[in-house]
DNA sequence: AATGAATGAGAGTTCATTCAT
DNA sequence: GATGAATGAACTCTCATTCAT
């Protein structure tokens, strides 16, 4: 009788779980295999599920890849974004190179270079996908730096320039970096570190605030 | 009858010109459509050719692939390589500035970005192009911003600087426009020119001798 | 307390409607789909089920399919055939008249049309069915008919012809017209009450005595 | 040399006929199974040919239907027409017979009707292949007997009635009796002659010019 | 050399059916 | 009795590659 309400728990922990998991086993199926190469059999065998439930949560390849997507990205950026949102009393450039250093930390340094790879590789064939992505990391990143920038020329730490509405511009060396990994590490490894320390320094001295010469 | 010779000799030329012919359009269908969508009768029919005739000269998509590649990057960069190690008198910054803006103009604003996309959306598939990417392009186009960086800092136009050792931080933000654009264009779309001279602007000020010269 | 018993009471009266809802909610569902496009998830959706309880009930598809039919068709017809039988004053022109006005409204211009047409378009599949509805629908109807018809024929109403051994015949351009709806309609659709006044015409031309009173 | 002219001719010739072995061997398999049962595998099987080449001739399984529907049923319709059109000194009533008889003997004695079955079981998925049957078939067919009727009716071999508007009444008994011997001849196989005897007796004399009675 | 008909190994997706709870 | 998560066998359609001519 009050086995009614408690049937199928044990099912329905695992039914909550079932998502998350085939999601995982989504995520590293793409990034060993890519897209058109991951195989929804290889997916499902991963996450120890029959192909067929792979389509009772998700509805196509397609989706699965999204969903990859969101669980990924999304939570790191809204991590970094939170920390740098919040603390608004560290000098500009300090928080430039903290940003910078965790976009290398989780992004360049990680597996999940493999993703950002995916998304640039098959972006163009889905649209949606690539509309999601512009509108929950791109431009929420875009906007964030855009703040960063902001600040510190109000501040007087940067000079106010072009930079502040094009703040790719001060990430893109990180991009860089993350696809030599992915396709020329094998024949001249990047010394991360270095070059993070490299493209730091300049993009420092490029929003730099100008020694009082020109802001007299 | 001397239609038979002259049929034989229309025959040769052509005989000879046809690998070349069916690279190029592999080279249109591959742009067009990206490496799998592309397909092999596609190509063909580009090239007024039978679709066995392609497997006469390449043996597999993955090949042909390869060629387009090679026979495509290779040319360009020669050119554009040879332009600027030639003239050694014009002041750096301003070198820097044609080079960047020949890079955008050809590789940003063209079709060709597409190519781009391919080699970085394929590369980890195909490590012989990658490698050979790597030698006839990177490492060629890495040592000409080498030489320029370090031509300028000799002369005190530009500062001594970590770039000089990474000199593709001062090229990465054009491969995000080019990315940029093959992704996010129809959502937002970006301002090339206006984007590109934020981008030099930026490059010339964090290569700039401290004072304050290479700014004016 | 006393919601358990009444849950109870509750609960077992709905179990025993239960094979009759699910019934029904089968028959919405394949009138709508037809049976191949006809899904267990929609049919248990529609009756406010579990999937799973609907094999409780039935053991395939193709078993509540037949008591579809079964339970559809049956009641239809037993209630015309009753109707009909009844009356034997009426002048059997005019009984005729009735019943194919009956069978214009019951069965072309509903939406069980889409049943008939389904026994047509699966009979082939379902011998069991097919027996049934053969034994208990087509057979009844003709005996009914063929009653109809003698009749006429003992009172002079109609010349006696081969017609009422096969009074199907005279039922066929009902069949037809409801065929024509379901496939034609959007291309060419028909005005039923036309062409049953001209089906109705014919037949009792068809079937009149020669003296040409059944014609007035 | 000359060679190349009459290079693959046996080809060629197999070409040119396989689309027809290909729709002969549908035909089997649609005939057999119906359309949703019936497999490319089978219909590849039957043919002796590879799935995929079955792919190379028609874009889908539809097409390949819509095929077997133009390959099997217009020419026979052609040939019934155009012979009832040519003759036009034959009284009217016999060309009706002579027409009914025909569609007896070509749709409803033959397997064909096994193909009516399928048009009017899948009809209902297939808009374009009901459309298609539509104006090929049924127009013409209603054209032709329009003109047998109006020209009975012009001779005074006819009375002037409705169903000239309606021919298709006078051929429905004959669509019954095909669907019949799908449905019901196991259970209670149907006496085709007696019955098409009993239905052209009943058109003709639905048709009838009324004895001079009216006519007078 | 050149053709293009033919192959065949999958791939994603759908659902009737089962069965642990 | 009732649930609904899970299964897995099919099925259509695609396309790089082969090979008889």
């Amino acid at each position: 009788m009050s086995d009614a309400s408690e049937t199928g728990t044990a099912r329905r922990r695992r039914k909550e779980a079932r998502p998350g998991e085939i999601v995982e086993a989504a995520r590293d199926e793409f990034v060993e295999k890519g897209f058109s190469a991951a195989r929804i059999d290889g997916i499902a065998a991963r996450a120890r599920v029959s192909k067929g439930l792979v389509y009772v949560y998700f509805p196509s390849k397609e989706a699965l890849f999204e969903a990859v997507v969101r669980s990924t990205v999304v939570p790191i950026f809204d991590r970094a974004a939170a920390l740098i949102a919040a603390d608004d009393r560290m000098p500009a450039p300090v928080q430039l190179r903290l940003m910078l250093e965790t976009v290398y930390r989780e992004m360049v340094e990680t597996d999940r270079r493999r993703l950002l790879h995916m998304i640039i590789a098959e972006g163009p064939r889905f649209p949606g996908m690539t509309r999601f992505y512009h509108q929950e990391v791109i431009t929420k990143g875009r906007g964030l730096l855009r703040l960063l920038i902001a600040r510190g020329v109000a501040r007087g730490e940067f000079a106010a320039s072009a930079l502040g509405d094009w703040p790719e511009i001060v990430i893109a060396p990180a991009l860089l970096a993350a696809i030599w990994k992915l396709l020329f590490d094998a024949h001249e490894p990047i010394d991360t570190d270095r070059y993070m320390a490299a493209h730091i320094e300049a993009m420092v001295k490029a929003l730099g605030a100008d020694d009082g010469v020109s802001a007299g």
